[in-house]
DNA sequence: ACAAAAGTGTTAGTGTTACACCCATGG
DNA sequence: CCATGGGTGTAACACTAACACTTTTGT
């Protein structure tokens, strides 16, 4: 590559959006931020940020959880969804978007910390116009999410280590957007034989009735993925 | 943003990958190229090409498969794999790669211009060491088809437009990498109701017996599509 | 005559869906 | 006493997987 290649060549930017989902153990959401500088001052936005020639995009997107959001992001699953590359995503020059999201359980404490950084929680299926392509972006993300949590675990990322069946079914209720049978959910899971019974119960003063407690058996899962078993909802 | 820090952010530049699938009726492979130059001098790789700033990703594609490979790239079904961000993939300075895959149906005479212009096709189970993390790209595209392969009647794609049930279950074993009865593959296909008689049959002197042709029926999958039908294999 | 590939049904088992009532508790 | 949410079983149906022989035709 010549000198003249490589300045006409080097000449872009990547940052990386985040699709943060948050499950509050009713709700499935998704953070979004005002926009205070330009472009697209003052609209609505996923966070994102500039990710340097020397900086890993995953190491920007933790920063990113951990600073302006005010997240500990250890324990967090990332995954990527894909580059968004459109040619005139942003007035500053060709900036592509190499998208992410992650998978966050919410608590009253973190809820309170994100609100206080400006971050804003909306509703799965009621997300705002937003800035630059992060309408795509979330569609995107969406019907990731959609694959991902029929075929793998990964709706356990969202939830307590401890969760009732309830919370569980109103999580795949809410992913998949559609409604499930009380029965056959209870069916699919205990078949799966991938959740057990913590012993724990519900706090009888937070609902009518007391409710088992099952956590995740994350061992058993690693044991039948090795076996190519597959998850399946 | 600063004139400083615009000249430290936009100093990235992109490539584009290609993982073209080709499907000669038998086999199912991989176009790869030996490399002429550094880096990676004579090892073997996909096809990629740098993206300008004012280029498409898509185009860039189509530019590659036309004056690289010498395929006319309209009605090329093109998907965008993700994103290969790792800081040191290339020793001229970042260079990220959004890697694509397409699907093409292999004639004698498309198989004899690529290797007049340096193309090999490696079996889909048998690809060598490639240059730069093109291992990795190849690896996340055959995840990618075989999904795709389950959900999407795309692998007709891959075959002429008249094909024998025999062709396309033999693209689904490849491309599913395991074998499948070949009856109840049959009553599945026709169940779908998305593919139909063309009352043509194969040349007799090709088969020690002659076998109906059949094509996909592109319309009626658009009609289902919209009513949310999911192809499933 | 035989090798090679096309074509064709049935059965058992598994998984999916639809559906309704009782129980414990707090207000 | 009633509203709320937890918890439980069964039957019809659909789909999946396993399995073997006949036909045609070229050599």
């Amino acid at each position: 590559m010549t000198e003249e290649e490589r300045k006409r060549y080097f000449d872009i930017a990547m940052s990386s959006a985040l699709v943060l989902f948050g499950f509050d153990g009713e709700d499935l959401k998704i953070l979004i931020y005002r926009k205070k500088d330009e472009p697209y001052q003052n609209a609505l936005s996923l966070p994102s940020k500039y990710v340097a020639p020397n900086e890993t995009n995953e190491m920007i997107i933790r920063e990113m959880l951990h600073e302006r959001i005010g997240i500990n992001p250890q324990n967090l699953y990332i995954e990527q969804l894909k580059a968004f590359v459109k040619v005139f995503r942003n007035p500053l020059g060709r900036v592509i978007n190499v998208a992410y999201y992650a998978l966050l359980k919410l608590t009253p404490e973190i809820e309170i910390q994100v609100a206080e950084r400006g971050g804003v929680w909306v509703k799965y299926n009621d997300i705002p116009d937003l800035a630059f392509d992060h309408n795509e972006i979330v569609s995107y993300a969406k019907e990731r999410i959609k694959r991902r949590v029929k075929r793998r675990p990964i709706g356990f990322n969202l939830l307590p280590k401890e969760f009732t069946i309830a919370q569980l079914q109103s999580l795949y209720e809410k992913a998949l957007d559609r409604e499930l049978d009380k029965r056959n959910f209870r069916k699919k899971i205990f078949n799966s034989n991938l959740i057990f019974e913590t012993g724990n119960t519900t706090d009888p003063k937070e609902h009518r009735k007391i409710a088992k407690l099952y956590s995740f058996d994350a061992e058993k899962f690693e044991r039948l993925s090795l076996k190519g078993y597959d998850f399946l909802f």
